[in-house]
DNA sequence: TTTTATGTTTCTGG
DNA sequence: GCCAGAAACATAAA
């Protein structure tokens, strides 16, 4: 489910909810969750006693930094964190519960299970999986125009897969790219070193424009998105092409279509967006 | 009832 | 190295 946009609107909610907070106990439902350490049990212990120092994001991950050690948490699909009372009944979907020494509990939330938390001891994070081969995130300066061209240059891969490709850079997912290839004016079907520099920076301007405007209307939702505090985002009126199939396109009124492209439903006005 | 699609990522076979 | 397809799962819509 959650792109940048969302990821940062979680972090920013839940970072008010839990910020100073220490761990008393967790509860593992589904284990499989847990990548880092092997061990469940062992990832439990590694928890007791910590207390969340703060709240950060890195493409689209969540890292709660806490005393000694980094949880790096993945949402995936359909994962969400929420706060509770330690009295509210527990969800089906619940499969990680962390108790917290004042009473409340942060529950994660996971209708598909498919997401993913590592510990790392406190700087050891970022030079292995699944942080060490992620690309620079859109708003880091080192997302350049140079560093883009670069990237699309040595590939005959199509711009749309190359763009979804965490590696090359981090956060863009299903939604946002084909948002930023309609603003761009480039086909997804477009191989990436046939792209001129000014598609290049075309692409550039609009991914990091188009997340902006995201985060600041609190991510996009479209079927099951909502914060840590269970608010929707607001971006999905400002969608121009995804889900906007055989509506008019808001720039030229022709009929957005929708298409299969390396496997995701991709949309597209076909006279915005010539191959 | 059955099939298909879903905001992600990773693995396998060709 | 790249692509297609499947897999990890559950659910709602077609």
């Amino acid at each position: 489910m959650p792109e940048l946009p969302e990821v940062e609107t979680v972090r920013k909610t839940l970072k008010q909810f839990v910020l100073n907070k220490t761990i008393d106990d967790v509860k593992v439902y589904w284990p499989n969750i847990i990548k880092k350490p092997d061990d469940v049990e062992e990832f439990k212990q590694l928890l007791r006693g910590q207390s969340i120092v703060d709240i950060s994001r890195r493409g689209k991950f969540l890292l709660f930094q806490l005393d000694d050690y980094v949880l790096i948490s993945h949402l995936r699909m359909e994962g969400k964190y929420s706060v509770h009372q330690a009295i509210e009944s527990v969800k089906k979907h619940t499969h990680v519960l962390f108790t917290f020494t004042d009473g409340k509990e942060l529950r994660y939330n996971d209708v598909r299970k498919f997401g993913t938390m590592h510990i790392y001891v406190k700087g050891e994070e970022m030079s292995d999986k699944p942080l060490n081969q992620l690309g620079p995130d859109p708003f880091d300066p080192a997302f350049t125009l140079e560093y883009l061209y670069q990237k699309f240059k040595k590939t005959e891969r199509i711009v749309k897969s190359v763009l979804l490709d965490q590696t090359i850079v981090a956060g863009l997912g299903n939604i946002y790219v084909d948002e930023t290839l309609f603003r761009a004016g480039v086909h997804p079907l477009k191989k990436s070193n046939k792209l001129t520099k000014k598609e290049v920076q075309k692409i550039r301007k609009q991914a990091i424009l188009t997340l902006e405007e995201a985060v600041e209307q609190g991510g996009t939702t479209i079927r099951s998105y909502v914060n840590s505090q269970g608010e929707m985002g607001m971006f999905q009126q400002e969608l121009f092409v995804y889900g906007q199939e055989n509506e008019p396109c808001k720039k030229c009124g022709n009929a957005v279509i929708k298409l299969k492209v390396g496997g995701r439903g991709t949309h597209i006005c076909p006279s915005c967006q010539k191959e």
